[in-house]
RNA sequence: UGAGAAGACUGGGCAGUCGCGUGGACAUGCCGAAAGGCGGUUCACGAGGAAAGUCCGGGCUGCAUAGGGCAAGGAUAACGGGUAACGCCCGCCGAAGGCGACUUCAGGAAAAGUGCAACAGAGAUAUACCGCCCCGCCCACAAGGCGGAGCAAGGGUGGAAAGGCGAGGUAAGAGCUCACCCGCCGGCUGGGAACUGUCCGGCGCUGUAAACUCUAUCCGCAGCAACACCGUGGAGGGGACAUUGGCUUGCCCGGCCGUCCCCGGGAGGUGGCUUGAGCCUGUCGGCAACGGCAGGCCUAGAUAGAUGACUGCUGCAGACACGGAUUAAAUAGGCCGUUUAAGUCUGUACAGAACCCGGCUUACAUGGCUUCUCACAAC
């Protein structure tokens, strides 16, 4: 895999929310950013509110394997970061991998569209 | 068969594709001057009974070794044992509950002191409302009334009224005295002890300590974001002081430091980090908790945080449908079965290691097991 795990909440996520674009569905929200590198860095935030650690740690195993079997599809030198919403914890898989894939979409990050950035 | 009691477990399984963490082995690809960094293939291992709550007890680490006294604070509370230790566990005593198996326990002291005890009641460690009795006066005595002295038996109130009951005693009464009973304290007996009793002596005391308190025992503080090392950044500012000043929980003694306190800035990495009061088996001792001995085993170490996604088959439970046997019949109920004539649907919990152990508490779908009790039937 090409990507890297942020590793400091303090400037790299929050550059992230601060700085980057954003499309919110039901389930998740997707935050990204140009990076300026060649390589892409995901992260994943699931919050306290969204339930106990099992609940939390199955979200974030799904978002990350989402992650990983659409990774072909995504443009490269991006700052990704896919927060989970309450209503993430009961959610299927299919519905997660569903809108997580449509709020990229909406980002325009499978279009090929690299002209516009805030 | 029915109704229960206690204990110890289980915590779905198999296969395939893609993917993750740690460790070992094997090859060597890329970057770099080097140190080194990033990869490749393969094998092994990879969450729990509560990993949870963070409520107790420890190990470990640091705090300028935290020593003595007084005060304050916290915890525990029958007794004996187990343990590294405990507020835990086992055994046992007592009390309460249950026909019983068994369960529960805020189980030291009220005879050191203070406080409180609503309402009712005359009176709540102290009384006299009704009442009982005696004397004096009014009246011819009595009844009745007034005044004085004595009493606490009876009535009434209350959760509780100064042990209970009988006899003696007395003007009337009272443990005032005596017998029996009850309770408390001390001695003696039995027991390792709590405790016990056809024993002896003394006493008769309201309850409440989950009110303060007293007694006994224990407790220095902080926590792996501890702490050590290597780095990065860097910038320092303000305050207190040398007959002193500061630290050691408050005070005193004692001890320690030449600096101490406050604010601000900063990037992370490595170690700590998993071999430990460890687990399993056998055997011996013990009622048991547990301990001794012998043999075997190595069993997660992440750090935005490794177990996931998808698929097939299947286990278990429930519902529906169908078939079969039983029956005179069956539409009820129970029994057996459903890849063979075909199954369908639903559910499968609580919950994710984060320095490590011993406990406690709380959450929990399903499944069966062991021992025991009571009732009914049979013998």
């Amino acid at each position: 895999m090409k990507f890297t795990v942020s590793l400091n909440q303090n400037y790299e996520f929050r550059r992230v929310y601060a700085r980057g674009r954003n499309v919110a569905t039901p389930l998740v929200v997707l935050y990204c950013r140009k990076n300026g590198s060649k390589t892409n860095r995901f992260g994943i935030t699931v919050g306290t509110k969204v339930g106990k650690a099992v609940y939390r740690n199955l979200i974030r195993r799904r978002l990350r394997e989402i992650y990983r079997l659409n990774e072909e599809r995504f443009p490269a030198g991006w700052d990704i970061v896919a927060v989970a919403r309450t209503r993430a914890k009961d959610a299927p898989y299919a519905d997660l991998e569903k809108q997580f894939l449509r709020a990229a979409d909406k980002l325009g990050l499978f279009a090929r569209k690299e002209g516009e950035q805030t």
